[in-house]
DNA sequence: GTAAACCTGACTAAAACAGTCGGGTTTATT
DNA sequence: AATAAACCCGACTGTTTTAGTCAGGTTTAC
């Protein structure tokens, strides 16, 4: 099992396009320069998360990336699934033939370690996550943030 | 967050030495044989997990490690954390400066899915482990597997 | 035609994993 | 005193993953 850089990527990745979904296709420049994510690397997540079909292309300019479903009905697990990684806290992926083909002594620990936190990052879904009062403030922060390298955008623009 | 191999044979290893403490001291070559776990790596496994005053040594012939604390008071929790494996799923370790110093738009979500794996993992003492059936049932089957090895040992003795 | 956007594959430095190896030191037994 | 069983320790290693970068595509609105 494993929760790295890659699946917070995703899942924050995924959060920013639903709080902007009424906007309408979302650039990915848009989302790396809001969440500070190397854009190249987002392209790599995306072409995942489209292939999983969580999420549909735009192509063009003033293309970008829309959610595939509505986010009611997209679970924070299977956004980490679909970028490789995986929840499962097992060495067998649940087979259970750890040791040579045998269960090992803790198989059922870690299986139920497993169901645990699948049924936690299930029961959260982006519908809930930006409804959420931490969140909206930390997105509120951002459009301030983003207002103001623009200014600061148009200044040196005025400046040259 | 992780949890790969090297924490499963650390518990694995911490259940073995809890369901044969009554014998004694018991030898890492013990400990690799029954649970298949490469004997240096044990060791450097258990050098980390004595530092972390899980296990006391016992140097000599007929040595070997014993649980330094009541298998009541041992959770699966420290057992993971000694071996160097956290058991957080932040990337800024809790600290919420995620996103140059600022708190990035899924910090509480890891937050609260650490303190989720941890209330879990710190739930289960080695004592509630070794009354369990199901790991009661594998521990049986290993000492089966062992004596028969044994028999073998001194067949293949006698036919020298 | 241009440029904004997505799309793709190949490459990379650094880290971690899961060990191996070679040598110690301590101590019970003979 | 010699032996050997066990712990102890540091250095080394092949492989995989991470978190990107880079260089070039293709699609399509304007």
């Amino acid at each position: 099992m494993r929760l790295t850089t890659k699946g917070r990527y995703a899942v924050t990745a995924m959060l920013d396009l639903a709080l902007h979904q009424q906007q309408g296709p979302i650039s990915l420049s848009d989302i790396s320069t809001r969440q500070k994510i190397s854009l190249s690397y987002l392209e790599q997540l995306f072409s995942k998360l489209r292939k999983n079909g969580l999420v549909a292309s735009v192509r063009g300019p003033g293309g970008g990336y829309r959610l595939h479903k509505a986010c009611e009905d997209i679970h924070v697990a299977e956004i980490i699934d679909a970028v490789d990684e995986s929840v499962d806290a097992t060495n067998c992926h649940g087979k259970g033939d750890c040791q040579d083909g045998l269960t090992c002594l803790t198989h059922h620990l870690w299986s139920e370690l497993s169901v645990q936190i699948h049924d936690f990052l299930s029961s959260i879904t982006l519908a809930s996550l930006i409804e959420r009062r931490d969140i909206l403030d930390v997105s509120i922060r951002q459009q301030q943030v983003e207002s103001e390298s623009e200014e600061a955008m148009i200044l040196s623009a005025e400046m040259q």
